[in-house]
DNA sequence: ATTTTTTCTGGGAGCGCTCTCATCGAATGC
DNA sequence: GCATTCGATGAGAGCGCTCCCAGAAAAAAT
């Protein structure tokens, strides 16, 4: 490995100070055009790049933000969700000319390595996800005065109204009364529903949704929880139909598990929807389109979501970060709106 | 955000020196255990946590490897192969404390930016994934004097013998032949190949290794080419039933692929193995063992592999960074074994 | 022609850390 | 008891960059 040029080698060769190959390096505000060009042509011939270290030392700028993803890989892999969303904030970060880094926290080990970088300050700020219950992350990031921004409502106390904690979040709960709602005016009156891991909160508001809708009708009895796959879907799926037999519709907090729910309903020889009608979640082409029948489910943007995720952060660093303007109006967060996708499953 | 605190107040707080504090922090050696006890509590009281763009900027280390996956998102997170091969590289990096760090190229826009975040030092090296030909990575990386090990065997001219390219693959042409044998060894006589992308090396040698089997009845019209995803085997599945509608054995060079294929068979009321006997390649699970009927497949270790590129790099870099041993023998490119799984498609 | 203003450019400090080297006290050897 | 060695500590240089500020040069105004 040769050694790396560095500003003072390029500034020699063009003959001119470090500072102004800096000024140069960085669009060249106010340099003759002719000293630019000469400059230029020095960094191609040393082939020189910047040293982010030294960069960042004194702007504390890195021009990366974090996103970390606390599930196994196995889901944040098979889960078309979180493709989706990352392909949101990637382009929008991507237009912003910041880089993604993607952080997997695995096993509890990582935790401490995760916080260790993030507070490290290789990135200027962090986008989190699918937190659980107690996640250790949002006290890190909050310790580290690391600018975040959530993916999913935050579930601990006071968290939802502290104006300094933004997240973006679809209606679950809308969108799920939207679901069960469908479902009572196809006419059916005994529905189960299938939830996610009741210790996040877009599993526990899609629940309360079905609530809302149900009043009297919600029978603790006829909920059962999973974990957003279609393998605990199937299992939710079969559990009910044992405990109550003479349910006729579904509601399931996603649309993995409601095939998996699907799958589970045929080999018991039920028909869908004549016999059980089944309602997903999230609206992802590639599962909702292609189960069968194809899923009746409720839609949600997120793609968008990660969009907007992204676009929060930035804005958020933009008026913080030194130089920033002095806060361009407070950001707040955002809820973004579901709506029902009638397909063959209803 | 609250300034963050220095190892110079820290110092100052414990009563001890600059110098002292940083040999605490970076592990204590040679200090007194009473100092050492002062020095943690004025870190823990003050929250303090070093500064990575400062300490890079002198070890020139970040603790950090980039592994980049050149593939639109919707692939990187649909294919098992890359989970699986991510986690074993996790794996293996969180056993050496470092951080991975996932760069996503999606659009061609994205390459000079993920090209000057790898130049800029924000890693220690490179693991490069998925290559196509022509690709610009492999030239980035090595302009910028990083460090890097490639997932699947390079395929520009002389990479393969550069002793300075280092590689991990596994024997695509040797699976390919086992699948193809065992075709024949099952009496199969017009064997079809569904092939991956031709400018990936990991494609061409499945293809080649499938002509190397069949000798003179390797008839190109028997070849179709896809692009490893279920779909796309099923077009080349029924691009190849109308080509050849009296072939009897289909060896396809992914499961996803082969799995696609399965279906579209099924469609046209071939019955599998009877009528067409198929063959995959991956041997994940999650495919394998799941299609109708399960399939026959060429097993290749795919977390080995990640933990094997790991590796390598972790150990170019501790013999190759400064203060390293001086090469504890020189390191080489690896080709991982494979084996043929039989199950219920031939 | 002289002064004032405006543009450019370079000098130099300093970001927070590590690491070499000199220092100093204590322990050891004779 | 004095010289020698050794371990622990601190002083200080410097990693590569940005950015403030002063000074030089050019342009505009008097």
């Amino acid at each position: 490995m040769t050694e790396r040029p560095t500003l003072e080698a390029v500034a020699a060769r063009a003959g001119v100070s470090r500072a102004t190959v800096s000024r140069v390096v960085n669009g060249g505000a106010g340099v003759r055009a002719e000293l630019q060009a000469k400059v230029h042509q020095a960094v191609d011939e040393l082939g020189y790049v910047p040293n982010q270290a030294a960069r960042t030392l004194v702007t504390r700028r890195t021009g990366a933000v974090g996103v970390v993803i606390a599930e196994p890989e196995s889901r944040v892999f098979s889960d078309p969700f979180f493709a989706r969303q990352l392909r949101g904030i990637g382009r929008e970060l991507s237009a912003a000319d910041s880089q993604l880094v993607l952080l997997l926290v695995d096993d509890t080990h990582d935790y401490e390595r995760v916080g260790r970088y993030l507070a490290g300050g290789h990135v200027d700020g962090a986008l989190l996800f699918s937190l659980h219950r107690d996640d250790p992350l949002p006290a890190m990031t909050r310790a580290a005065g690391l600018p975040t921004v959530f993916g999913g409502r935050p579930s601990w106390p006071g968290g939802e109204t502290d104006p300094d904690v933004l997240y973006v979040d679809s209606d679950n709960r809308g969108g799920a009364r939207l679901a069960v709602q469908h479902l009572l005016d196809r006419g059916r009156r005994r529905i189960a529903t299938i939830t996610g891991p009741l210790d996040q909160t877009s599993a526990l508001d899609r629940l309360n949704g079905w609530r809302d809708a149900l009043f009297d009708a919600a029978d603790p009895g006829l909920v059962a929880e999973a974990d957003f796959s279609p393998e605990g879907g199937g299992r939710a799926m079969a559990d009910l139909l044992e405990r109550r037999p003479d349910l006729d519709a579904v509601f399931a907090a996603s649309d993995l598990m409601a095939s998996g729910a699907l799958r589970v309903l045929r080999e018991h020889g039920r028909r869908v929807p004549q016999d059980v009608a089944v309602v997903g979640f999230d609206d992802v082409e590639s599962v909702a389109e292609w189960t069968d029948p194809p899923l009746t489910t409720v839609h949600q943007d997120i793609e968008g979501m990660g969009r907007l995720m992204a676009r929060l952060l930035l804005r958020r660093l933009a008026t913080e970060g030194p130089g920033g303007a002095p806060a361009a109006g407070p950001l707040s967060s955002i809820i973004t709106s579901t709506r029902l996708v009638v397909r063959a499953s209803t």
